[in-house]
DNA sequence: TAATTGTTACGAGTGTATTCGTAACATAAC
DNA sequence: GTTATGTTACGAATACACTCGTAACAATTA
């Protein structure tokens, strides 16, 4: 049986990776390497090993018609982020979305987050 | 250092464990081997080892007080869904609790679902 | 007391995630 | 062509998560 995308859920490191991917676009390890170098202190060879390893596992694509290959990431951040969710609801939250909802309106304490929330549940109701 | 609480993530078995603990309360180690063998085949010992890892990492209190030890989550479901949350939030949607409850939105298929977050945000508008 | 039963404790084996050093290789510079 | 540089590939070491068999222990039963 064929494992589907949704089924590979990212680590933390390679969701870090992901981001910086989404972020800046396709790139070789030495671009990723040197975004994540401004946040965190990590090695070359361990953001190549983990690329090379989110390569096997499909969560990036890979071009190699040069000598530095070039990333990028094989799903969307809106499709990883919904698995991510589905992944969350289900286990946390006895798979009841607006649990899940409820709670993070609990979480957002800042004003802008809550008058982003309001507008978004007003452009729902039409 | 002293680590907080917030910052002990429960992996997946240990929030298996904890959805029991909070659905039937303290238990020993029999009933919720019993109850998680219901959905799920897990040896007795496996049970008991991740409970006795549980109580290391204080995300379970222990009352030893009987042969048979019992059991209990040492934080609230609330709690521990809201320390998830911000977890994912901070690592997946860069910080933004509202683009999460869009996100969450999206996943809402149901009638049901949706009619609970139209309810919700009403009770927000207040 | 002896045997059976139920419990905890311990330790080992497996798998996965993460890290990084070193080797191998390719390209560019000299 | 030789050297220097940049890149990928590989393998090992560490750490954690998970699983379960077996030993140790306690309590109950015969």
């Amino acid at each position: 049986m064929v494992r589907e995308k949704s089924a590979v859920k990212p680590t933390e490191a390679e969701l870090t990776l992901l981001n910086i991917l989404w972020k800046i676009g396709p790139a070789t390890v030495r671009q990723v390497h040197e975004t994540v170098s401004a946040t965190q202190k990590t090695g070359y060879t361990t953001v190549l090993k983990i690329l090379q390893i989110m390569h096997e596992k499909s969560l990036v694509i890979r071009d190699e018609s040069n000598r530095a290959h070039v990333y990028a990431a094989a799903n969307s951040e809106t499709h990883t982020q919904s698995s991510l969710i589905k992944d969350l609801i289900s286990k946390a939250f006895g798979g009841s979305t607006s649990k899940l909802i409820m709670r993070a309106i609990d979480e957002s304490t800042s004003a802008e987050e809550i008058n982003d929330i309001r507008q978004l549940l007003n452009s729902l109701e039409k």
